[in-house]
DNA sequence: CGTGCACTTGACAGCTGTCAATGCCGGTGG
DNA sequence: CCACCGGCATTGACAGCTGTCAAGTGCACG
């Protein structure tokens, strides 16, 4: 629905940006093929990676809340993208309740990721944080190809992955030989295989989250009394 | 508008749970007075607050589109706090649209203060994590109290705030004094006062956020035509 | 075949955690 | 009123994780 109400696709290539953090704020992306980076620029001249986003996501939400975009938008592979205007989201809001609620809760799961992130990268080190970050993907990646099995591909470098979980790429190195020796990842250039998930989820150190299905309190009144 | 509709008031002394994390979800709470922490426990015993609310806060709104509730919510101060069913914030989205939307853009709020947080524990030392949650703290206050000088007090332990910006207690009273030393804090007790805001804002690294004001978008359609 | 990018490795410094002890202070029981 | 106690702040010593710096390797690409 989202996707069919916006503007011209548009196709960004490997390294590309979507959008760059500082601009005026008028509206978000959706994210129809590739992955994107969302990264916050610190002072110090590093920068941290606050969402990995695949495809079927929508880009630059957040950054509705503010005057000027919070967050750089980054292509980690070829992307294709379509932009929407601010105003086409109010109608959704107005025209379709059940809709704008169910953005409301997909704001809120997204809440539930960061919170997690920030629990990770808070209180644990390295191992876990790399755990937790594999665990996610692979979680995510599952729900758009269920057949998918224990390995998946990670365009990610060793620097970008560092900047995900806020260590260097010198440490993340040292971190994925480590998890390698220890026998919870295979590597192939960027092939992941994850042959021992209970492992890896006793290092991320995490719950596993059960998202709410089949919400009944997004249809409103109407349902509830019919 | 939410605390009218919620249900009655609830007392919790400093120190108590107003929901434990694990629960079955049923709906959030709107906070009326006193301050509240919110946060998540890692497998190694320690634990994340990745929150902290002041009155007026919604709290444990993300946990919505969880089955179980993913954080704990503690209260740092005595509290006043009000239930408030799911099925009634589902009839908002229906009833008053507009009212849907703003909710919406408060999660995305929410949202990029979470990924400031990241950065801010991900991307920076000790010393620049104390600046951001304190330059946090005392422009939300100052939001609720304009008048408000310079300072404030903290109603939490060094433990708490380690377990905010991720260091030990140990360390967070190791970085006090350091910023004391160095005139950008001043203590005493829980009351703080920051003589340097500049110096501040440059160590904490983050770009101060301007939230957009009188959003058009979220009157829909109707007023967008007329 | 040269070049650039990413990965890998080693040495060392620095920030932070851990452990332990001390002091302070308000509340409580005698 | 005073001793005791528990929670919190403070401090020092030391270990460990991570950052920094530097160099070497391998590989894709022109």
């Amino acid at each position: 629905m989202l996707a069919e109400a916006g503007g011209p696709e548009r196709q960004v290539p490997r390294g590309g940006i979507v959008r760059a953090e500082g601009m005026p704020v008028n509206g978000f992306h959706v994210l129809l093929d590739g992955w994107v980076s969302s990264s916050i620029a610190v002072s110090d001249g590093g920068r941290q990676i606050v969402k990995i986003h695949l495809p079927g996501d929508i880009l630059g939400a957040p950054s509705l809340a503010l005057r000027h975009t919070a967050e750089t938008l980054t292509a980690l592979t070829q992307v294709r993208v379509r932009h929407i205007e601010a105003e086409k989201l109010g109608r959704i809001f107005h025209i379709a309740p059940r809709m704008g609620a169910a953005l409301f809760l997909s704001a809120q799961q997204e809440r539930v990721i960061l919170m997690d992130r920030i629990a990770s990268v808070g209180r644990t080190q390295a191992g876990g944080r790399v755990a937790a970050l594999l665990l996610h993907l692979h979680e995510r990646l599952s729900l758009i190809d269920p057949d998918r099995g224990p390995s998946f591909e990670l365009p990610l470098t060793q620097e970008q992955i560092g900047d995900v979980i806020g260590v260097t790429s010198v440490h993340v190195n040292r971190t994925f030989r480590d998890l390698e020796r220890r026998g919870f990842i295979v590597r192939d250039g960027m092939h992941f295989t994850l042959p021992n998930v209970p492992g890896l989820r006793a290092l991320a150190g995490l719950p596993t989250r059960e998202w709410a299905r089949d919400v009944r309190w997004i249809d409103g009144p109407e349902t509830a009394l019919g």
